[in-house]
DNA sequence: CTGTCTAATCCAGCTTTGGCAATC
DNA sequence: TGATTGCCTTTGCTGGATTAGACA
């Protein structure tokens, strides 16, 4: 079952399509990052995005990426929308009252949440995540912000720039001056002096050269830009966290208090308005703690270097954890939690208002993980380096360091206190586009790991005829309004996504060595316990345990015998055998006995009437195919056809027709037996249930081999004389229906004649007069030609005379309809089954599968797909595919 | 943190031979 | 008048899979 999904799909939909990789050369970022756009501001962005977006919807075709963060602003796009408007997602009615259930109370009740609640959490949620990218790619654009570098630069003490000349000359990035600086360091100093000696030719390269004796020369710097930062930027404001859904009452009132309310940053969140407003929090360089991360991306760029902005989303989830359930902010004190607990975050506000004293960590400081970061590409590696600039201990992870690159993955109590989870990682290029980097930071890369229960799961999305999935990925297809097209791949791209983003695959867990769980044992494909066995399935008689088990601790330990899973049978009832063709063996005793299930009325009452007189639910045996064997019903005498008590002849395999027999699945090959005279069973070949009762199947009759050429012949005879009558018929029918026009058209005329009015006046009242209107359109079929078609050279057959008549289109008889599908599977006799391929060795070709029209030559195309053409075209001789009936039970004569 | 147990939901699959009225 | 056809309704229960949460 797939628990949660996204967007409810018509089965016979097709699957969301995987292509759209390719983007045309064109392609505009969703927003401007040229720095002739620093002017802009937040109230341009969504325009500029919108641009991009209109470009971008005009390129995909019509896909499902409509449903892209676009929607989150623009209402109006979703009608076009395909997932939106599938069937199953009709308006929703929600009746929000103020003393709406709570997740405790649904807890408390013991009950789950409806279907319907978990679809609004999921829907909650992806906005909410659509909502976050957009905001973080709006972030991502001002950190590209030229004039924002400029101050940021501006701001660097002497010591940094040096430290940022020292790692261009040892990236290779910029020659050496040619006398040694003071600041440098004596390596690099000395290797500037002795390149001087070196001939002219060694002279040129080896300056160009990265000095990577030390590693990477870009860690160092950015451990030191690290340390200036956090030295820097003050923390002056919450910044963006996850708080849990609220009831009703308090998300009003919140809204409200935002709406209405003076902007209080403490109150509701950090708010920065504007491009020119992001300028002046990096002039003053204080602000949120994702801020910071934020103006560090920006200063990284500044320098001239390739930085992402990293973001972990921290959206609403569609769970009913704890996680999931509001809790207020806890006040800037982070012991007091109880205290603020239940209270409004306003009330502990006026207290602090003052900016603190002790700089940092008073913001936030439950928070023990960062929700935006940087990721720092090597020039001379490509490598990307993962740094922190404020939060954590460990701020620098170079690229493969899985340790500390799961340093950013929130785990712990305090963490899940804080409500802070993985799920989408998403690192925004200077470019505009944007990447998921998840994997990199989840711990050993291993999905879905802590992602679980966060993240949309994978959609599972049935394609092709039966059993067959696609998985669908939903925030993949977000991603892809902001991925950067293939082609235009970077180096960094290729060797992230061929080592950091490359997942491993989870270990399996040995069950041979390691210790039996319960659990374990209940997902084991090799060994099972025995009250893991299935209803129909029953352990080999004899089968011998491998080991045991001890479940429970204590006095309540017990102890059970472990089974390998090869010795388990799979079991059916008599009933269920016989369907397939197969009876017990005599003396065959059932491996295993269960409650009987009755769906029919009738079946139901004698289970009651056993139930009520033994006081117990009555059992039946379930055999294994060993057990039995195939049923090989008794060589016909005489051209006489055995029946059953019901009249007819089972025939649910092709080899429960008699030696002797043959199957002819017609219709209509009753009364075509009966007008010969010849003995003949119906065949059921399985049941249709429905209405507390099975109805059997009856697909043509079983006759005597030696009469089945003669029954054919005749039901072909019988076949065309009824095509010819239905023909007959429908010609009738046209010339009845002509006929009633041209009354029509006469009467018209002569109405016309008597009282006058010239036709281009009529024409003029028509148009006012809806009758009139509707009957042009009636004719328009016709091309509103006037001309009378001539009695002998319309063609009744082919054209209908310009009619189309009742039963032209679901003509039984006409349409072929593949049935390969059909639940009994069976449909007519076939050389399937190999031990009784003599039985079915009297006919020769798989009548139902022959296409063929008997009443059309021209309207009927479809054909069966059974490539059994043989009468195609002719019509006379076809012979229709057969429509199974689901019959009444008839006694036999 | 892992495993066990319970409760709940949803879904697939098993189920095995009517009755009555209208029409031919 | 008897035979044939059409319509009714679209089951309904059970067990398995899965999830979540409490608790050890």
């Amino acid at each position: 079952m797939p628990p949660f999904v996204p967007r409810k799909r018509v089965s016979s939909e097709d699957p969301p399509p995987a292509k759209r990789q390719a983007r045309p050369d064109n392609f505009q970022a969703p927003f401007h990052l040229s720095d002739s756009d620093s002017d802009s501001s937040l109230s341009d962005a969504p325009e500029d995005l919108n641009k991009g977006n209109a470009t971008q919807a005009s390129e995909s075709e019509d896909e499902e990426e409509d449903i892209d963060w676009e929607d989150a602003i623009d209402t109006k796009t979703t009608a076009t929308t395909p997932t939106v408007a599938a069937p199953e997602l009709q308006d929703l009615e929600l009746t929000l009252d103020q003393n709406e259930t709570h997740v405790s109370d649904l807890l408390d009740g013991k009950k789950g949440p409806s279907k319907i609640e978990r679809q609004i959490r999921i829907q909650t949620h992806c906005m909410h995540v659509q909502c976050l990218l957009f905001h973080n790619a709006i972030r991502n654009a001002w950190s590209n912000d030229s004039k924002v570098h400029e101050i940021l630069r501006k701001k660097l003490p002497e010591g940094i720039r040096k430290e940022v000349k020292k790692w261009r000359i040892a990236s290779g990035l910029e020659l050496p001056e040619p006398k040694p600086e003071p600041p440098k360091s004596k390596k690099k100093g000395k290797k500037a002096q002795k390149n001087k000696d070196w001939s002219d030719e060694s002279e040129r390269l080896e300056p160009g050269q990265p000095d990577m004796s030390r590693g990477d020369p870009i860690i160092t710097l950015i451990k030191v830009l690290v340390a200036y930062w956090r030295k820097q930027f003050r923390i002056t404001a919450p910044g963006l966290r996850k708080y849990g859904y609220r009831p009703v009452s308090a998300l009003e009132s919140a809204i409200t208090d935002f709406r209405e309310e003076e902007h209080d940053p403490e109150r509701h969140g950090e708010r920065i308005a504007s491009l020119d407003e992001f300028r002046a929090t990096a002039e003053r360089m204080q602000g949120s703690r994702d801020v910071g991360a934020q103006l560090f991306t920006a200063l990284v760029r500044a320098l001239g270097i390739e930085a992402r902005l990293v973001a972990s989303l921290q959206p609403l989830g569609f769970g009913w954890t704890k996680g999931e359930t509001y809790t207020p902010a806890p006040s800037k004190d982070t012991e007091n939690e109880e205290e603020s607990e239940g209270s409004e975050p306003e009330t502990d506000v006026a207290e602090n208002k003052r900016p603190a004293k002790n700089k940092r960590k008073q913001f936030d400081s439950d928070l023990p993980f960062p929700i935006y970061w940087t990721e720092v590409a090597s020039p001379v590696t490509n490598e990307i380096i993962s740094v922190d600039p404020l939060i954590l201990s460990n701020p620098v992870a170079p690229f493969g360091d899985t340790d500390l690159q799961a340093n950013f993955e929130p785990r712990g109590a305090k963490a899940e206190r804080a409500k802070q989870v993985i799920c989408y990682v998403v690192a925004h290029s200077s470019d505009g586009t944007a990447k998921e980097v998840t994997t990199r930071y989840l711990r050993r890369r291993t999905w879905p790991g802590k992602t679980k229960g966060f993240r949309m799961p994978l959609e599972k999305v049935p394609v092709g005829p039966r059993g067959n999935y696609i998985a669908f990925d939903w925030f993949g297809m977000v991603m892809r309004g902001y991925q950067r097209a293939r082609k235009s791949k970077t180096a960094v791209d290729k060797l992230e996504e061929s080592r950091d983003l490359q997942p491993n695959q989870p270990e399996k867990k040995r069950t041979t060595q390691t210790a039996d769980t319960l659990q374990s044992l209940r997902t084991s494909t090799e060994f099972v316990l025995e009250r893991f066995l299935r209803r129909e399935e029953a352990l080999r008689p004899g089968a011998e345990p491998v080991r045991t088990f001890i479940a429970g601790k204590g006095a309540r330990a017990k102890e059970e015998p472990v089974f390998r899973r090869a010795d388990v049978l799979k079991c059916l009832s008599a009933e269920s055998w016989h369907k397939e063709g197969r009876q017990t063996k005599p003396g065959a005793v059932a491996l295993k006995r269960v409650p009987i299930r009755a769906v029919t009325l009738i079946r139901k009452r004698e289970v009651d009437e056993m139930h009520r007189q033994t006081g117990e639910k009555p059992l039946q045996g379930l055999y294994s195919r060993d057990q039995t064997e195939y049923i090989v019903p008794p060589p016909i005498q005489d051209g006489r056809i055995p029946k059953n008590e019901y009249g007819n002849i089972d025939c649910f395999v092709p080899s429960m027709v008699p030696a002797g027999a043959a199957h002819v699945p017609l219709p209509g090959t009753v009364r075509v037996c009966k007008k010969l005279g010849i003995d003949y069973a119906e065949a059921v070949t399985g049941f249709e249930f429905g209405s507390k009762m099975a109805v059997p199947v009856i697909q043509g009759v079983v006759v005597a081999a030696e009469n089945e050429g003669l029954l054919r012949d005749a039901w072909k005879a019988e076949a065309a004389e009824k095509r010819k009558r239905e023909e007959l018929k429908a010609e009738k029918k046209i010339l009845q229906t002509w006929r009633k026009f041209l009354f029509g058209l006469r009467i018209m005329e002569r109405v016309r004649d008597e009282y006058g009015g010239d036709p281009d006046a009529d024409r003029e009242r028509d148009s006012h007069n809806p009758f009139a209107v509707q009957k042009k359109r009636k004719e328009e079929p016709d091309d509103g030609d006037e001309e009378m078609p001539d009695r002998e050279s319309y063609n009744a057959i082919d054209h209908g005379g310009g009619f189309l008549l009742p039963g032209h289109e679901d003509d039984d008889d006409g349409l072929i309809v593949d049935h390969h599908d059909q639940q009994q599977g069976y449909a007519g006799p076939s050389h399937k089954d190999a031990d009784h391929a003599d039985h079915a060795d009297g006919t020769d070709d798989n009548e139902p599968f022959e296409s063929g029209c008997p009443t059309a030559d021209s309207h009927v195309s479809i054909s069966s797909g059974s490539g059994n053409e043989v009468d195609n075209g002719k019509g006379e001789d076809s012979e229709p595919e057969y429509v199974p009936r689901r019959t009444r039970r008839t006694r036999g004569p």
